[in-house]
RNA sequence: GCGGGCGUAGCUCAGUGGUAGAGCGUCACGUUGCCAACGUGAAUGUCGUGGGUUCGAAUCUCAUCGCCCGCUCCA
């Protein structure tokens, strides 16, 4: 069996084309049209990203003692995002060049002018990252005319650099690469905005969640008062969140609703890049564990230069998709700005008290040790339980996955075509999704061979078994069964048990594997458990 | 947001001003005893949506929505 692996663009509209035919990705709201960025799942793609959450969950959450789950409401109280720094810092005003269709934030945009007295020297529209920056690229990009009378001029010159973003209102400047005419700034914040209440106005604003991260930060206390949990220790989240983007593509990869699957684990910061690296090759090898191949998997760690101002460390797992090769999750050490910032924000206390450390701590500052004098005691301990190493905000490690990414992903990874024989011998093209065991919508299928001589019968019996152990089956008696088998290898059903004339005789039906074609002769009471074995991890 | 391409049956697509089509799939019956494209029959279309031109529009035109590619953006 040679796999014809297609890594061409056709692969994403082939297998677009499977999951709407088949019935697992629809487009949001197709029949009026559609709305970009938003997508359904079907009945066989609902079961593929609950078993993908499920899984997750299953190692994440239920596999380890230290962690614990969370699920918060989507619309907070907007101070929330004040705090997270998602109102205000992060929408970006941006303009568009009407002469060459350039696209800059007006934050990059820099005029920069040279004078001396009333005599304009220089006057530059520049792109930069701040004034050094600016002054440095327009003197490099005069003219040598214009630096020799700037170098004559000598030390009395008067200098401005003023951003685009710093102008007033409704003045804009020149587009830096072509000198042509911009447009008025405009906000780009992917944010969406709700109203809480009948009241439509600017006290009842609300927003959509842009990340699940920040549920589980204002929480963070409850939970440790609560789950009796001690450092380290981790609160996991599956949800929607949203963000407004300008520009959905990619079929599900960039939706503007998406669902995240995150962990926040706060630690010691002393500890922090041990459990930082931990969780980026636990997160890493789990992609892998699921059928990613490796070759099409990718850790990349991020240059320093690349972080956002609060991370110290971040990892994207990367894969290889058709339209090239883009993030299914990142891994994060947020630090304490997390915590600190809501702790400032709120007023609320987020710092976490070592007290068994303590408790060995705690006869050096007994009345005796200062002189019988209780109060100076009670001070000095006071003093020393605030601060390190018994009193510290903890460290964030963020492992944050797209459910739907990784659902994508995977979906990728498992559309093949090979080769099988037709009855007549003869090869022909078979699509078969190679999903992982434990992620198949449906795990067994079961066919009576011919509709006749009871073998329906039987075959219903055994579906319903499967069924009641919590398989997910699937029956289907119509047409030929090489034809059912094909159905089957389309969805990524790993196994198909038929019931055939030998079953009458000796109560044994084959089981055919999806991947190799291969049969086996299993009894009926074994069928179920067979298959059970062959599909846990 | 800009530029280009596309939108006709569940899927893939043909159809350039005059009766809405094909292949596959689906359904029914028959056949078939282990790997889809056997037989017979059947269902299925706001031709993306809205306006305009025309005696007449899937076809020409404008707008709009959606999808794909490139640019841009991506806390």
């Amino acid at each position: 069996m040679t796999d014809k692996k297609n890594d061409s663009g056709d692969l994403m509209e082939k297998l677009a084309s499977l999951c709407k035919r088949r019935g697992f990705i629809f487009q949001s709201s197709e029949i009026y049209g559609g709305i970009g960025g938003f997508w359904d799942y079907g009945p066989l793609g609902v079961e593929l990203k609950r078993n993908i959450k499920a899984a997750w969950w299953e190692d994440v959450v239920r596999a380890n003692d230290n962690i614990v789950g969370l699920d918060c409401s989507i619309i907070m109280n907007p101070k929330v995002w004040v705090a997270s720094g998602h109102v205000g810092g992060f929408s970006d005003p941006m303009v568009d060049c009407k002469g060459c269709k350039a696209r800059f934030r007006t934050d990059k945009i820099a005029y920069v002018s040279l004078t001396k007295g009333d005599n304009v020297l220089l006057d530059a529209a520049i792109e930069a990252d701040d004034e050094s920056e600016a002054l440095a690229a327009a003197m490099a990009g005069a003219n040598s005319k214009t630096r020799r009378r700037i170098e004559g001029a000598g030390g009395d010159l008067t200098s401005t650099v003023t951003f685009l973003s710093k102008m007033p209102d409704g003045e804009t400047g020149k587009c830096p690469n072509c000198g042509g005419e911009l447009t008025e700034p405009r906000e780009f914040n992917l944010m969406f905005q709700t109203y809480v209440g009948a009241l439509q106005d600017s006290s009842s604003v609300a927003y959509l969640r842009p990340e699940t991260a920040q549920g589980i930060f204002v929480n963070y206390k409850n939970v440790m008062d609560t789950s009796r949990m001690k450092l380290p220790f981790g609160i996991a989240q599956i949800g929607k969140s949203f963000r407004n983007e300008i520009n959905p593509r990619n079929y599900t990869f960039r939706s503007r609703e998406f669902e995240q699957m995150e962990i926040e684990f706060f630690c010691h910061p002393d500890e922090a890049e041990k459990w930082y690296i931990h969780w980026r090759d636990t997160r890493y090898q789990w992609y892998i564990d699921h059928g990613l191949l490796s070759d099409k998997l990718h850790l990349r760690d991020h240059d320093p230069d690349e972080l956002a101002h609060y991370a110290r460390g971040c990892a994207d797992v990367e894969y290889d998709f058709p339209f090239g090769q883009a993030e299914l999750e990142g891994i994060a050490n947020r630090t304490d700005f997390d915590l600190k910032a809501h702790q400032e924000h709120s007023g609320r206390d987020m710092t976490y008290f070592e007290d068994e450390l303590w408790k060995d701590e705690a006869p050096k500052y007994t009345a005796d040790k200062f002189d019988g004098d209780k109060k100076a005691a009670r001070k000095a301990a006071e003093e020393a339980k605030s601060v390190m190493p018994y009193r510290f905000t903890p460290f964030v490690i963020e492992p944050s996955g797209g459910v739907d990414r990784a659902t994508l992903a995977f979906l990728c990874e498992a559309y093949t075509e090979d080769e099988a024989p037709d009855e007549n011998g003869h090869m022909q093209t078979r699509v078969v999704l190679k999903l992982h065991p434990r992620f198949a919508p449906i795990k067994i299928a079961v066919f009576p061979l011919v509709k006749k001589d009871g073998l329906p019968e039987i075959a219903h019996n055994i579906h319903a078994e499967a069924q009641a152990s919590g398989l997910a089956s699937f029956y289907d008696e119509k047409g030929a069964v090489g034809r059912r088998y094909r159905r089957q290898d389309e969805v990524g059903t790993p196994f198909c048990v038929t019931v055939d004339g030998q079953t009458l005789e000796d109560q044994s039906v084959t089981v055919r594997d999806r991947d190799s074609l291969a049969q086996d002769r299993v009894a009926i009471d074994e069928v179920v458990n067979y298959v059970r074995d062959r599909i846990i991890r």
